[in-house]
RNA sequence: GGCCCCAUCGUCUAGUUAGGUCCAGGACACCAGGUUUUCAUCCUGGUAACGCGGGUUCAAAUCCCGCUGGGGUCACCA
């Protein structure tokens, strides 16, 4: 089979199962894999691996196929995709199919030349006999590995048994060999031939396995540079294995330090469950409180920790509860209102450093997709574990907001808004959220702060609440000198034109001074009388976009609210 | 438990390959000031780490060994 990998640069791939949401590990795994073979001027290839049929589905695939389309972790060969109008994927070298399942007779091929030359055989043992064996190694406190049975029967016998058709697995003879993994973040592993067994290539429904497939499609995918976590190191040795068996070359090979939790736990799926559970146990909810899902469903999934609530109703279930979930899969931090630029960044940034000091002397941090494809190599990663810090993402986030123009903000926030906060999208126009840019950009870390900065515009008029400190210290300290104040500007107010934040900001400008006070003495009766606290974003954004209308309403309730109280 | 990987501020890390320029630099967080009509942003300053024990060497965060600690893996999952 040749391998047409000799026009460019090398060839990466990210291989993820279809069997749920993207998670922010693979993320980061799909990421630099993306940004290595960018930087060679190479290819960047997305394979499906669903030769789990039990566990694989459709519609996870697609998910993950849009999550990283959302990152802008695009992919030149694979699955095709239309993201925001671009297509991605597709099949120029004519390497597909891209998924696995679909291409068994590749593996099939290669699984009888193996046999017929005697480096695989056939086995015939039950999954109960090999899980009995196990048991009793486990029983006796030694290693299990597997004891060849299979290698018994003669060759002709094996290969007539197999091809009467009784079920059998098919196994690698591992060499008696050490072998040794140029890995090039780690540098050489080496594993003892002591370790190895004849580990299943084909399991019993005819699907590969994961390791032979694996291997196959990468060779015959022209994969030069195989980046993976380090939970697959210990499967390398196999891989090279099967390589020489077969004949293929040896790709170079990296494995990165995996991600945790900041308490030193897995970054699980499961992490969701698990809060809402415990929320749900200290409000003493006893049943379900959300649609779709019984009582007894309810009662079933909270007694059982392994029980897990599918990712709709869990969304539902924080919501009635107030809690905000952990982000753990890439659709979470989306919904969340991370973007794309802050979580790249982060994710590179977790395990890879470009070593690169600023014009002030600083370490350089952030960057953008240009940069890690131009930059990225494996030497740059570190060799250890890390902790997931959202602190730092959120400032990162952050900055990534702040630096956004006003009208890339607006689109981006009303976008993000039309999808997981209608009652915000329905609230503001696209021009509303303009207007607010200036105000909301530098006070929220997430999209979905957003909502926190202008809540005081989401409640109606006469549903303010105040806050009684507030109140007191602006507007009734002082023989009310602020309530007098406020009315007084209440008829600047009444007489203005435009309701634009510039022309608020003059006009609020111009009464202080007429009435020989500084700005904050009338400034923050206002700010109390439209919002209920001391608290707002300036007062130009803050009172445009409540509108001249509601601005006066809320004046006169206000004070209303302020005459009734007690000095 | 066997095998494998790893170990610098609370966290992410620079420095380790070629030992001295490191009483260890940056970022996030935290603390204290300043700017600001409030909040936020922004600016200035500060606290804070080479896991432990042995070597080698004139000299070790850097090299070697042991210990401890963390992680991975031991499927007809990927």
């Amino acid at each position: 089979m040749s391998i047409s990998n000799t026009e460019s640069g090398s060839i990466t791939r990210f291989a993820p199962s279809p069997t749920g949401h993207l998670h922010i590990g693979g993320a980061r795994t799909a990421l630099l894999c993306w940004a290595f073979a960018q930087g060679q001027d190479g290819k960047f290839v997305l394979r499906i691996e669903d030769t789990d049929q039990t566990r694989s589905s459709e519609s996870s695939m697609r998910g993950i196929l849009e999550d990283l389309a959302w990152l802008g972790i695009d992919w030149d060969e694979g699955p095709e995709l239309e993201f925001e109008g671009e297509k991605l994927g597709g099949d120029p070298r004519g390497v597909g199919p891209f998924f696995q399942a679909q291409r068994l007779d590749l593996y099939n091929k290669y699984i009888r030349q193996l046999i017929e030359e005697d480096k695989a055989y056939p086995a015939f043992e039950t999954p109960e006999e090999l899980d009995a064996a196990r048991k009793e190694a486990i029983a006796a406190k030694t290693g299990y590995k597997y004891n060849r049975a299979g290698l018994e029967v003669s060759l002709e016998d094996r290969i007539s048994r197999m091809d009467a058709g009784e079920l059998h697995v098919v196994r690698l003879k591992m060499p008696d060999e050490a072998i040794t993994v140029k890995d090039e973040i780690l540098g050489d592993v080496t594993v003892e031939p002591s370790e190895f067994d004849d580990f299943i290539i084909r399991k019993r429904d005819g699907f590969p396995t994961y390791h032979l497939a694996v291997v196959v499609d990468d060779a015959l995918m022209g994969v030069t540079h195989v980046l993976r976590g380090q939970e697959h190191l210990i499967n390398t040795p196999r891989h090279i294995a099967l390589q020489e068996a077969i004949g293929f070359a040896t790709p170079g090979y990296g494995h990165m330090p995996l991600i945790f939790n900041p308490d030193g736990s897995k970054m699980s799926k499961r992490d969701k469950d698990k809060m809402a559970k415990k929320a749900v146990k200290e409000q003493g909810i006893e049943s379900s409180p959300i649609d779709g899902v019984s009582d007894e469903e309810f009662s079933r999934w909270l007694k059982d920790k392994t029980r897990q609530l599918d990712s709709d109703h869990l969304i539902a279930l924080a919501k009635v509860l107030e809690i905000t979930l952990p982000e753990i899969d890439v659709e979470d931090f989306r919904r969340a209102g991370y973007l794309p630029s802050g979580l790249n960044n982060y994710l590179a940034l977790l395990g890879w450093n470009p070593k690169t000091k600023n014009e002030d002397g600083t370490d350089l941090e952030h960057f953008d997709m240009d940069y890690l494809a131009g930059h990225f190599t494996m030497g740059g990663m570190s060799k250890g574990q890390s902790k997931f810090d959202r602190v730092k993402l959120l400032s990162f986030n952050g900055d990534e907001i702040a630096a956004l123009s006003d009208e890339e903000f607006a689109s981006t926030w009303h976008a993000w808004a039309m999808k997981y906060d209608t009652e915000l999208s329905d609230r503001f126009s696209q021009a509303d959220m303009l207007t607010l840019a200036p105000a909301v950009k530098t006070r929220c870390k997430t999209l979905a702060d957003g909502r926190g900065v202008v809540k005081f515009a989401l409640i109606a008029d006469d549903a303010v609440e105040y806050d009684g400190k507030a109140v007191h210290k602006a507007l009734i300290k002082g023989e009310r000198k602020g309530l007098e104040l406020l009315l007084g500007f209440r008829e600047v107010i009444a007489g203005m034109e435009a309701f634009v934040p510039e022309a608020i900001e003059t006009a609020v400008k111009e009464f202080a001074e007429s009435q020989e006070v500084g700005m904050g003495k009338l400034a923050q009766p206002l700010r109390v009388a439209v919002t209920g606290a001391g608290v707002s974003p300036p007062l130009g954004q803050t009172l445009a976009i409540l509108g001249k209308e509601s601005v006066m309403a809320r004046i006169d309730r206000c004070g209303e609210f302020t005459e009734a109280e007690k000095v």
